[in-house]
RNA sequence: GCCGGUGUGGCGAAAUGGCAGACGCACAGGACUUAAAAUCCUGGGACCUUCAAAAGUCGUGUCGGUUUGAGUCCGACCACCGGCACCA
């Protein structure tokens, strides 16, 4: 594994809000520390690459994109050019996207973290330089980016020498650069880059055009116009047309100079040019002759950071690591044998951090220190650790001797096939097609992963990582975890608005089950819109859903009169904590409540009829394919519709709403189950035999002919076929009138019968028929002039 | 600012380019009831006529386009939601 410890600066502001914390309120400060780090970074272009061989949502993988963050482009090293300077050999390197602008650098900058600042400085700029760093220190990283609107930044006297003109150009700091990413300074091209520009402009920087935009034509047209398709990497910004006010002296049109891609113009030396060359290839070109000159090379960026990984808390897997010292007194770390594993965290009186800023786990001496003199390392690691790999180890709870056994890994997340696949792919680029390798139908890893957008950039990124680093160990079949990933929407309050304590419009689901009971809850979470949406609460939609419950109910069962129902009710007023003649007395009153309740008398062991069996399959065909797909609402619906029909019918078939139960189960399952049973009970020996594979087998709880054991219902086509169609006459697109034809008939009949629409002459008469459209079984449109 | 998503009745929503509003909520009228609740039946996009009905016109955020036909496809815009945000 690609565990690597740091010593660096961390900035321990995580919850810091203007350097309080947000729980006490208490004063944060930042110090240095020894934290652990997971290497994430080196697995950057994989988890950007593999993301097109999974079925996500298209916003999700951009997001994990965005935040992986990578960007093609060359680093190049500027020549520091004062000489009076103590390091005036030094270089500065920069990151840039954009190589092909280098005769455009009319500046640099360096964030003021930078290590080079302080060496630079000429004594003249030393105070002023001293002042900026210190009014930067003071502020919180929030406060940094609050005050971003305008740009700020301190000149540090010396200059450097742009590596293909030769021209000194100064150096300045600003806090616009930043530390953490590419290099922590820039090459300033202000003609292409609206941060730049700013900067320049408020500084009085020069500004030197040097492309010229050849797919944006019009002055001002720039923001509104589509950009010239992008390559996919973070260019310089495109957009952000400055007012003539603003604008610099120079005389060119602003919208031109924030052109994103076009033809290098005013970039030549002595040696060298890139005038005429259109932006995508000034950059190969110029790439390489940095390269040649040994003055830059080619490289990727990420955003994406490295990853902390420790915490100073008790609870948390401590690491398996301890500290040693060697000959010389340097202290260096080692990791437990495996036989020291798992390791548990100690017993603790006290699981606050010791006062002079130790983690918890430095409080248990005994626990710390080793016999052969190593101490245990003391942080312990973030809720992320479990989260990375819990799928796994669902796979083998068990297994005491490995985190998920071989053949448990293998069976639940992979199949042999789908690993060859995906290895097969990987190894074999010339391969024609790459997309055998998605959307197997033995899929690989969690089939279906259910979760909310809240986990797009940090637990489904780091999962995503540690199953590649297991794979890349050997430890699992597969590349990726979860193959497919499915966004739920967030439920909203009442008022529309997201649910939290402080609204005061959270809605608890205990008390919803309370009043409807939990099928009701769960149907009416699914009947509310499409699974992927954002929704509104709305209690009366939950009382929709439980009236329809009912209306399945009385399907069903005949209800006890009003009479019978209150003669058992009376026995039966018992609250909890009766004496137990009471409660036996409860009870034969409960039993005399059931026997109460009877199969409605409409429900007949008897063939049913071809309407009622185009009612079921319609129904079946719908739920099944609705379920596939995830749209449970509709499934819904059509399970409403069927209710609506089959309540009405004066004989109710047993088979048709048996079948219509195990329909209904998924959705509504203790409903389900109790008429199944109920149904059992007076089902006729001679229906449970035309019930297919079917045999009383007691496995315990339930037997097979139970409803989870029972077949998923296959709806006939066959059963669907409708004798007469009714098709829409449509007169230039207008509906004009709604005819009957046998669902046999030809076009041409068809054709005949809507020209003979009586509704439709009025708008045929006078006219010329252009055109006759017939859409079999849809619709007949005449197009007249 | 950038990226992604969503716009349809009073509300939640439905609709392989083919009858817009299925299904449900709320509402209105009726039945049952002493009454209410529950249940059952009926109604319903807006507008315009009409005693009433039929007919008609308009209608899926806005403007334009493609098409015999657009909620659906294309272009531009607007609004709202989510994510990221000085990332060179």
């Amino acid at each position: 594994m690609n565990w690597c410890p740091e010593l660096g600066t961390v900035l321990a502001n995580e919850e810091v809000i203007d350097g309080k914390s947000e729980v006490g309120g208490f004063p944060v400060v930042r110090k240095p520390m020894r934290q652990w780090m997971l290497r994430i970074t080196a697995y950057a272009e994989k988890l950007l690459a593999d993301l097109d061989t999974i079925d996500w949502s298209d916003s999700l993988k951009e997001m994990q994109r965005n935040w992986i963050g990578r960007s093609e482009g060359a680093e190049v090293d500027f020549q520091i050019a004062d000489c009076r300077l103590p390091i005036a050999d030094s270089k500065i390197r920069v990151f840039t996207t954009r190589p092909d602008t280098l005769f455009g650098a009319t500046y640099m900058v360096l964030s003021p973290e930078h290590k080079l600042v302080d060496q630079i400085t000429t004594p003249e700029q030393r105070e002023a330089i001293a002042r900026y760093k210190t009014q930067i220190a003071g502020k919180s990283d929030l406060e940094r980016t609050e005050l971003a609107k305008e740009k700020s930044g301190v000149f540090t006297g010396a200059h450097a020498i742009n590596p293909v003109n030769g021209e000194r150009i100064p150096i300045w700091i600003a806090d616009y650069v930043l530390a953490s990413y590419g290099t922590g300074a820039i090459m300033a091209v202000p003609a292409h880059d609206t941060r730049d520009f700013e900067f320049a402009t408020k500084f009085a920087l020069p500004i030197i055009e040097v492309v010229k935009p050849s797919e944006c034509d019009g002055a001002r047209a720039v923001p509104a116009r589509s950009a010239p398709v992008r390559s996919g990497t973070h260019e310089h910004s495109k957009n952000s047309v400055p007012n003539d006010a603003l604008r610099p002296g120079t005389g060119r049109a602003p919208a031109e100079a924030f052109c994103e891609l076009g033809v290098a113009i005013n970039s030549s030396s002595t040696e060298f040019s890139l005038n005429g060359l259109p932006t995508a290839e000034a950059k190969k070109k110029i790439t390489a002759w940095l390269e040649e000159k040994n003055l830059g090379k080619k490289s990727i960026n990420y955003k994406l950071r490295d990853w902390l990984f420790s915490r100073q808390r008790y609870w948390g897997e401590p690491f398996p690591i301890v500290w040693k010292k060697d000959a010389a007194g340097n202290l260096y770390h080692e990791a437990l044998p495996e036989s020291s594993l798992p390791l548990l965290p100690p017993s603790l009186e006290d699981y606050k951090p010791t006062t002079d800023g130790q983690p918890p786990l430095a409080r248990a001496k005994d626990w710390l220190n080793l016999p052969d003199g190593s101490v245990r390392e003391t942080n312990t690691m973030p809720q992320w650790a479990g989260s990375c790999w819990y799928y796994l180890r669902y796979l083998d709870a068990k297994n005491g001797g490995a985190f998920v056994g071989k053949d448990a890994e293998s069976y639940w997340m992979g199949t042999t096939g789908c690993k060859l696949k995906v290895e097969s792919c990987k190894s074999d680029s010339s391969a024609p097609q790459p997309a055998t390798c998605n959307l197997q139908p033995a899929t690989p890893g969690v089939d279906l992963y259910v979760g909310g957008t809240e986990h797009a950039v940090l637990h489904l990124l780091y999962a995503r990582f540690w199953h590649k680093v297991l794979f890349d160990l050997g430890h699992v079949s597969t590349a990726e975890p979860f193959f497919k990933l499915v966004n739920q929407g967030l439920i909203l309050g009442a008022d529309g608005q997201k649910m939290s304590k402080s609204r005061g419009n959270v809605v608890n689901p205990d008390d919803v089950i309370e009043e409807y009971g939990a099928d009701a809850f769960r149907l009416y979470e699914m009947f509310m819109g499409p699974l992927q949406d954002t929704k509104p609460w709305n209690t009366s939609g939950v009382a929709g859903v439980y009236k329809f419950l009912g209306r399945v109910w009385r399907l069903f069962v005949d209800e006890p009169s009003e009479t019978e129902f209150e003669q058992a009710e009376t026995t039966a007023d018992c609250s909890r904590g009766c004496e137990s003649a009471e409660s036996r007395a409860l009870t034969s009153a409960a039993t005399k409540l059931l026997n109460l309740i009877k199969l409605n008398a409409a429900i007949k062991d008897v063939a049913a009829t071809p309407a009622q069996l185009k009612t079921l399959h319609a129904c079946i065909k719908k739920v099944t394919e609705d379920l596939d797909g995830m749209r449970f609402n509709t499934a819904i619906s059509a399970m409403m519709v069927f209710v609506n029909d089959a309540i009405a019918w004066e004989t109710k078939p047993v088979a048709v709403l048996r079948e219509f139960l195990i329909l209904l189960a998924p959705f509504a399952p203790h409903i389900a189950e109790e008429l199944w049973e109920k149904m059992s009970k007076v089902q006729s020996p001679k229906s449970k035999v035309t019930d297919a594979g079917s045999t009383t087998l007691d496995i315990g709880h339930w037997t097979l002919d139970s409803l989870p054991y029972s077949p998923w219902p296959k709806f006939d086509p066959a059963l669907l076929v409708e004798d007469t169609l009714e098709i829409p006459v449509q007169v230039n697109g207008k509906l004009r009138d709604v005819i009957r034809v046998p669902a046999a008939a030809d076009n041409a009949t068809i054709e005949a019968a809507a020209l003979a629409s009586e509704k439709a002459k009025p708008y045929l008469a006078g006219k010329t028929i252009k055109k006759i459209i017939v859409v079999p079984k849809k619709l007949v449109n005449i197009a007249v002039a």
